[in-house]
RNA sequence: CGCGGGGUGGAGCAGUCCGGAAGCUCGUCGGGCUCAUAACCCGAAGGUCACAGGUUCAAAUCCUGUCCCCGCAA
C-alpha cells in the first residue's frame, strides 16, 4: 500500500531520458537522480555531461535535487545509500546505458523500476528501437511503459501507445514526439488509476524482435541500397550521430535527404554526386537521393545547396 | 595534456607552403531580355581576412599567445 505522493528515483542518460525527466517533472520532481558519468571529450575542453546532468547545469529547481554521476550504479555507493535512506516509492529507467541489479532492482515496499521505451514491446527491445524501426521503413512504432525485469526489456506491461511516423520523419522528431506521448500516458494513467489497480501484462517472448546499439560501420551509407533505404537510414540516424559518407577521403555527415521524386531521368552509378539544378543528388541502385542538409568533417550542419557553392569541382566525383 | 579539421562581405568556399592592391559559387538590391521564369545578360552594395601582440618598406599569408566552432576516438 502506497500512502500518500508517489516518489520516484531516476535513472537515465540520453537525450530521450533527459527529456523523459523535464516532461514528468511537470508532474512532480524526482527524489533523486542517477545517470552515467560524463563521456571523455575532446581535446583540453572541459568533459561533458550526460543530457541528464546537462538539467542540473542550469540550476533553478533542479539545484536541490541530489545527482549522482555513476558508471556502475548497481554497485556505487552513494547511489545504494540514496537507494537505501531517500525514500521513494518506484524508480523511473529510461535509456540510462546500465543494467539495474540488485539491490536496486527489486527493493522490497516498492512498485519496481520502470521503463519507458520507445517501441511496441516485445518488437524492438534494446538500445536503440526509433533507430532501427526507421530504418526498417516503419510507419508506426509505439511507446510502452514497463516494469524492469531480468532479460533485457522483456518484463511485464504497464501501458503502450501507438504513435504513426511520417514518411519523412527522422530520429529526433520521433524520439521528441515518443517522450511526449510516453510520458504522457504514464501520468493520465497515475492520476486516474490507484496503484494497487494497475495491471502489468507479460509479454509474449515468442514475438520479440531486437534493436541493438548501432554500429559506426552502420552508420555509413550504402549508395547502392535503394534511395528509399538510403533516406532511411539517414534519418533514422539524424541529427546525432548522422549517417555518412566520404568525398576524396572525406568524411560527409547526411542529416537530411530524400529519394527524388519521380523516374529517374540520367544515369548514373551508385555514389555518384549531381550537382546540377538545385539540391545535390546522388545515385543509388534505383534513382537519386536528394541532399538537404549536410555536415563537411570540421564543419557545422549546412544546408546541401551552400555545401554546394563551396565545392570547387570540375569532374565528376563519387560518394563511397 | 587522445587524434584531427576550421574561423576570409549575408551563406558555402579558394587564397596561407613561396608576404606585394580581396577572389570563386550563390544570395541581396537595381537595370535589361523574355508571354513568363528559380533561366540568361549588365551593373551595384556589402569584408577591422576570429582576437591581441611581434617581425617587415609591406601581413589573410611569417612568429608568439588567446577565444570560439566542429569531425573522429572514447
Amino acid at each position: 500500500m502506497i500512502a500518500g505522493e508517489l516518489r520516484y528515483a531516476y535513472f537515465g542518460t540520453g537525450v530521450f531520458a533527459a527529456r523523459c525527466l523535464e516532461l514528468l517533472s511537470e508532474w512532480r520532481m524526482p527524489s533523486w537522480v542517477v545517470t552515467s558519468p560524463s563521456m571523455a571529450s575532446r581535446g583540453r575542453n572541459a568533459p561533458v555531461r550526460s543530457p541528464v546532468g546537462e538539467l542540473f547545469s542550469g540550476g533553478g529547481t533542479w539545484s536541490g535535487i541530489p545527482l549522482v554521476e555513476s558508471a556502475n550504479a548497481s554497485s556505487d555507493e552513494a547511489v545504494l545509500d540514496l537507494n537505501k535512506n531517500a525514500r521513494v516509492d518506484f524508480a523511473f529507467v529510461v535509456d540510462f546505458g546500465q543494467f539495474i541489479k540488485e539491490p536496486l532492482l527489486n527493493a522490497k515496499g516498492r512498485i519496481g523500476c520502470l521503463n519507458i521505451h520507445p517501441s511496441r514491446l516485445p518488437c524492438y527491445r534494446g538500445a536503440a528501437p526509433i533507430q532501427r524501426a526507421l530504418m526498417d521503413g516503419a510507419a508506426e512504432i509505439g511507446v510502452s511503459v514497463f516494469k524492469l525485469g531480468r532479460g533485457m526489456d522483456s518484463g511485464p506491461v504497464l501501458l503502450q501507445e501507438k504513435l504513426a511516423v511520417g514518411p519523412y520523419e527522422d530520429f529526433g522528431s520521433v524520439r521528441e514526439r515518443a517522450a511526449v506521448l510516453g510520458v504522457e500516458a504514464f501520468i493520465r494513467l497515475v492520476s486516474k488509476t490507484p496503484v494497487e489497480e494497475w495491471s502489468f501484462v507479460p509479454q509474449d517472448d515468442a514475438l520479440a524482435t531486437y534493436a541493438p546499439k548501432i554500429s559506426s560501420e552502420e552508420e555509413r551509407i550504402d549508395w547502392s541500397a535503394t534511395a528509399r533505404a538510403v533516406s532511411d537510414r539517414v534519418r533514422a540516424l539524424s541529427p546525432r550521430p548522422g549517417a555518412w559518407t566520404t568525398l576524396k577521403g572525406k568524411r560527409l555527415l547526411v542529416l537530411s535527404a530524400r529519394p527524388e521524386e519521380g523516374a529517374a531521368k540520367d544515369r548514373a552509378s551508385p555514389g555518384e554526386l549531381c550537382l546540377c539544378g538545385g539540391n545535390p543528388r546522388v545515385a543509388s541502385s534505383d534513382g537519386f537521393v536528394e541532399l538537404i542538409t549536410v555536415q563537411p568533417e570540421g564543419k557545422k550542419p549546412q544546408p546541401a545547396s551552400a555545401w554546394k557553392n563551396g565545392l570547387r569541382m570540375r569532374v565528376r566525383e563519387c560518394l563511397e
